[in-house]
RNA sequence: GGAGGAGUGGCCGAGCGGUCUAAGGCAGCGGACUUGAAAUCCGUCGUGGGGGUGACUCCACCGAGGGUUCGAAUCCCUCCUCCUCCGCCA
């Protein structure tokens, strides 16, 4: 959620982030309805806010003359016997008329910040000046391409998908998962399980030499907490599944659970940046997705993830230099793991609520020809930070404490392990049939190249 | 799962219907003393929001949400979390 203080001091910047994201606050109101349908859904917005203020102003002013009242209780023993039964009378009968309007003005109020903060929390965040702006594919911009591709053709054969590969070599098993809990749900097996939990222990390794403190993680969390971040868990075109009769919902990533971790604490500024690394399953409805591009592992209903997580300071640019970080990390595990990507900066039409500006890292997947995401790093600035409540108490030059200001958070993929599987299985696979393992994954595989049986 | 107990400012902790404008301590900050530091002493010090150019002023917050009352940190109800004991269990 974004600070209300920008819609009151400078309502036409919101209304220039909602056009360049192309984001839709209202349902009868988004990109198409005209071209100054931004500009009228702060409109609404500034009303909203404006109708809030005025309640509040109303019900404080009355809570002021109530306490009034109760004070001038504690003087009516002073008066005259004669005159105390009837002056306490008097105070008790305004007294109680007096909390009547409060009561009632205060469920006025509270109605009134809701529907603002509903709405309100719709609104993105605001967007990195060298983010490129537009929604279509071709805005994203390609910052880089890291390592060469594999030539099949000089090597003589066309190369599979992954999941013709993993199938012929028994790694996975979708029949079985689509018996047991349904379609897009798999069995990993044989060496494909040891290769996940080595993509696990390497991922974990790399974050821990960059200082992150390591973490399992719940695989559930409470709504509240979801909110915070961004998400939302209710509504027809969730990604988020949630446990019946209950406030709980599966994760679809440790981000929540990690950022979840502070909320609603005060940090010392010295302890920042706070960084931190969790691996958790995730869990994903994928509602609406479907075609060539999630086959097999490539889209699934539950996956396992190391994921990073940074606490900054919210001073000067901490926050890009953190962002800038957690995306070497990424780059790091895979030219470690020895896969071509390339870097993407997300165009503005791309970028979920909370991103302030957003890298993914693309890996090269011969068995479709193209590149697909693997890794994804957001900077969501103070963002999760407002709502989850997660301060921190910044030092003046002179070393003394000042104001708590909301952190900067941020997160970014080490490694996901179904997509990277996807990976590996593709650009390591052989002509004969085999995949060899990448040779940081060898010790712990126990393997150098996984065989048909 | 059952029975008890507890949640108060950054931290610890007193308060258990109006004197709470929440004691006291720790940490922090300013100052005195000191060549410097430590120790000691003095002062200062919660969070969020509204209004005002401003000195300032008003409102809310004692785990969360309801309720009783003219008035609630304090009494009642529900929930959450933690602790102790019992049961069950990988």
């Amino acid at each position: 959620m974004l600070d209300i203080k920008l819609l009151r001091d400078d309502s036409q910047a919101i209304a220039q982030n909602l056009a360049d994201r192309h984001a839709r606050v209202y349902a009868d109101l988004g990109p198409g309805d005209g071209p100054d349908w931004a500009a009228r859904t702060v409109e609404r917005l500034v009303a909203l806010d404006r109708r809030y203020l005025d309640l509040l102003q109303r019900q404080d002013e009355c809570r002021r003359a109530a306490n009034e009242t109760s004070a001038g209780m504690k003087a009516v023993g002073k008066l005259e016997k004669a005159a105390q039964a009837a002056a306490r009378e008097l105070l008790i009968e305004e007294g109680r008329r007096l909390r009547e309007l409060e009561k009632q003005l205060a469920v006025e109020t509270e109605a009134a910040l809701q529907e603002r903060d509903e709405v309100w929390s719709r609104v993105p965040n605001l967007t990195h000046p060298d983010t490129p702006r537009g929604a279509r594919d071709e805005d994203h911009r390609e910052l880089r391409r890291v390592g060469v591709p594999r030539d099949f053709a000089a090597e003589g054969f066309v190369p599979g998908d992954h999941l013709a590969v993993a199938e012929a070599l028994d790694l996975v098993d979708f029949a079985s998962g689509a018996k047991v809990a349904g379609q897009k749900f798999y069995y990993l097996k044989n060496e494909a399980v040891l290769l996940d939990l080595a993509l696990q222990h390497y991922a974990l390794g790399v974050a821990r030499r960059h200082g992150f403190t390591l973490h399992v993680t719940p695989d559930l969390a409470r709504e509240e907490i979801l909110r915070g971040l961004g998400f939302n868990p209710r509504g027809e075109s969730t990604q988020i599944y949630s446990i019946a009769d209950s406030d709980l919902c599966l994760v679809g990533t440790a981000e929540i659970t990690l950022g979840g971790m502070l909320a609603d604490t005060i940090l010392e500024e010295d302890q920042l940046p706070l960084l931190l690394a969790g691996v958790s399953h995730c869990f994903r409805t994928e509602a609406g997705s479907a075609g060539q591009e999630s086959r097999g592992l490539y889209r699934v209903h539950q996956f396992t993830k190391v994921e990073l997580f940074a606490f900054v300071s919210a001073e000067d640019d901490a926050s890009e230099l953190m962002h800038a970080k957690l995306l070497a990390i990424e780059e790091e595990i895979f030219q470690g793991l020895g896969i071509p990507y390339r870097v993407i900066d997300i165009a503005s039409g791309d970028l979920g609520g909370p991103a302030y500006r957003k890298f993914d890292l693309e890996a090269w997947m011969p068995g479709r020809g193209a590149y697909g995401e693997i890794t994804s790093t957001s900077n969501c600035t103070d963002y999760q930070a407002r709502r989850l409540k997660i301060r921190y108490r910044p030092l003046a030059p002179d070393g003394s404490k000042q104001k708590p200001r909301h952190v900067h958070m941020l997160n970014g993929t080490a490694v996901a392990c179904s997509r990277a599987l996807v990976a590996i299985f593709e650009n390591y696979q052989q002509a004969d049939g085999s995949v060899v393992v990448p040779e940081r994954l060898q010790p712990v595989v126990g393997m150098e190249r996984i065989r048909r049986r």
